[in-house]
DNA sequence: CTTGTTTGTCCGATTTTCGGACGATCATTG
DNA sequence: CAATGATCGTCCGAAAATCGGACAAACAAG
C-alpha cells in the first residue's frame, strides 16, 4: 500500500493521472509542468511515465516538442470501445428523436474517473442552436447539466468524494458559486433530474438525467442546454418529460442488453455454450 | 530488461497487451482464456492486470461474468482523442470528397502497435456499397488495403517485425495465402500504393495510400473497396490517382499544422519553443 | 551576472510486480 | 456417481521495476 491514501496499481494508476490531465488539456496540449500541477506526482515521476506513454504512442509531442497531447493508440482504442460498448449503439436512436422532439441539441457524457466527457451530440435542426459542449470535452463532474444528473445519481458517498475531489478545479472556474452549486446537486439528487438557469453559463439553461447501466449504476448522462429567454413556458415544461423519456428508454435497453445479446448471439459463440473447441480467435466479418 | 526480448513497461506494458486483446475480440468479448492466448502472458498476470484494468472502468465485465470488452474510461479517452489530434480534423473533408468523386466509401485507418484500426468511414451515396470495414475494427498490420499502404510506408525494419509478429495472425485468417500477401506487400512497396484484387475477401478489390505525419512518419491509411467486375476500366482508373490526391492532401495539412498552429496561438500560450529536438530515446524499436 | 522557471537525468531504497503451484467450480464422459 | 478436462480464482516468496530526492542544463527575465 502507497503511504498517501491513493489505491495501488503502479505505472498504470500514474499513467491514467497523466492521460486524464493531458485529456483535459484538449487540442492545447499540457507541458510537464501542466501535469506535475494537474497530478501532483513529483516531476521524475511525470517525466518517466510520459516518456513511456510516448514510446508506446498513447501520447505525441506537439511540433513545439515540449507539450503533449493523446496519439493514435488512445483513438484506435476508442474507435474500437465506441464500437463495442452497448451505450454507443443504443443511445443514437434515442437522442436523434429526443432532440428532434424537443428542437434543442442533446449531450450523452459518461463518467471517466472525477470527469465528465461528452462522447456524443445529437444537434437539432434549428438555425440557432447552444452547443455549449463538443465531443471530447472534458469537465470536472457536476458542471453541465447531465454532469449534474450524473454526479447526483451517484451512491451518497462517491458523489461527495468526487465533490471533494473536484473542489479545487470547481473553484478555478470564472463566476463559479459554491453555494449554488451545493444547492443545485442537492435539488437535482431529490428531484431526480437537474434543471438550472444561469448557473454554468449566463443566460444558458440546461437539463439533465442520469443514464444506469444493467446493474442499475449511474454511468451516463443525457441532456439538453438552451437560452431560457428564448423558450415559451410551453417548449420548456415539454423538455423535462422528454428527457427523462429517452433517459429510461437508453437505460432500458442497457438492462435488457444481456438477454438480447443471448438470444441474437452469433454462429460462432466462443463462450460458455460449446466449451470443447479452440476456436481461433475471432475470425468476425 | 525482463528475461524475454520485450521491453520494460511493467504494469503498463502488460495493461496495454490486454487491451489489445479485447479490443480485437469486439463486442463478443474475450476472455480470460482468450487472453491467455493472444498475449502469451501466464494465467496470474493477466487476472491480476485484469482486475486492475476493471477497477479503473477500463474494461468492464460483460453480464455473463466472464467476458470482457472495453470500458467508459477508454471511450471517454478515445473520445478526448478523437477531438484533439489533428488527424481527426483534418482528415474528414478530403475523405468526404473523396468519396463523393470516386463514388465508393471510404475508410481511414490508423496503426495502433501491430494493427491497424479503421477509425472513420465515410460512405458514398450508392445503393450498393462494399462496407468490408466498421469504425473500430482491428486487423493485424496488412489486412485491407489501406492497412497494407500502412504497411509497406513503414521503415525496411518495422515493415519486417510487424510482418513477423502478425504472422500467426495472419495464418488464422482463412484463405490466407501468405506467398501472395508476401507478394503484395512488395508490390505496394515498389509502386508507393496498395491495389489488390480477391486477395482478403473473394470477389472484391482495394486500393489504399499511406498518410504520413510532420515529420514524414507513416501513421495512416486511406482506403477504398469494391466489387471488382463492378467497375469499368474507366471507373477503376480514376480511383488510383484521386486517392493519392487524398492522401497527399491529408499529409500536406499535416506537416502544415505545426506552422497553422503557430499562428493560430490563442491568447494564452505560455510556451517557449526550442529549435532542435534533444532526441528522446536512445534505444532503437 | 543573478534569479526564477522549466526540462532532463542519475541512482539507491523501496515497492510492486511476477508467475509457479495449488484449490475451486462446472460441464462432460465412462 | 466418480473421473476427467477445462477454466476461473488466489497465495506468496523471489526478483525486478518503480519511486522520488537531489542535481544539472537551458532559457527568459531583472
Amino acid at each position: 500500500m502507497t503511504a498517501d491514501g491513493r489505491e495501488a496499481g503502479g505505472s498504470f494508476a500514474r499513467a491514467q493521472l497523466l492521460l486524464r490531465a493531458i485529456a483535459q488539456a484538449g487540442a492545447a496540449g499540457a507541458s510537464l509542468r501542466d501535469m506535475i500541477r494537474a497530478t501532483g506526482l513529483p516531476r521524475p515521476t511525470v517525466h518517466r511515465v510520459l516518456a513511456m506513454l510516448e514510446a508506446a504512442g498513447w501520447v505525441v509531442r506537439m511540433p513545439d516538442g515540449l507539450s503533449f497531447r493523446l496519439g493514435l493508440e488512445v483513438l484506435a482504442l476508442g474507435a474500437g470501445a465506441a464500437a463495442c460498448h452497448p451505450l454507443g449503439e443504443v443511445a443514437g436512436a434515442p437522442m436523434a428523436r429526443l432532440a428532434l422532439a424537443i428542437a434543442q441539441p442533446v449531450y450523452l457524457v459518461v463518467r471517466a474517473g472525477p470527469d465528465s466527457v461528452c462522447v456524443a451530440r445529437e444537434e437539432s435542426g434549428r438555425r440557432i442552436q447552444t452547443l455549449v459542449l463538443q465531443v471530447g470535452s472534458r469537465e470536472p463532474l457536476g458542471i453541465g447539466a447531465g454532469s449534474m444528473a450524473l454526479l447526483a445519481a451517484l451512491p451518497e458517498d462517491e458523489m461527495q468524494a468526487f465533490i471533494s475531489a473536484n473542489r479545487d478545479r470547481y473553484r478555478q472556474r470564472p463566476d463559479f458559486n459554491e453555494m449554488a452549486f451545493l444547492a443545485a446537486v442537492e435539488r437535482t439528487r431529490t428531484r431526480g433530474f437537474a434543471e438550472h438557469d444561469d448557473l454554468f453559463t449566463p443566460g444558458v439553461s440546461g437539463v439533465g438525467v442520469a443514464v444506469r447501466n444493467g446493474r442499475g449504476e449511474a454511468i451516463a448522462g443525457i441532456s439538453t442546454a438552451f437560452v431560457g429567454l428564448w423558450l415559451s413556458a410551453e417548449e420548456r415544461a415539454a423538455i423535462v418529460p422528454r428527457i427523462r423519456a429517452a433517459a429510461n428508454e437508453i437505460s432500458a435497453r442497457l438492462r435488457g442488453e444481456a438477454a438480447a445479446e443471448d438470444r441474437v448471439e452469433p454462429v460462432i459463440g466462443p463462450l460458455r455454450r460449446r466449451p470443447s473447441r479452440p476456436e481461433p480467435s475471432a475470425p468476425g466479418e
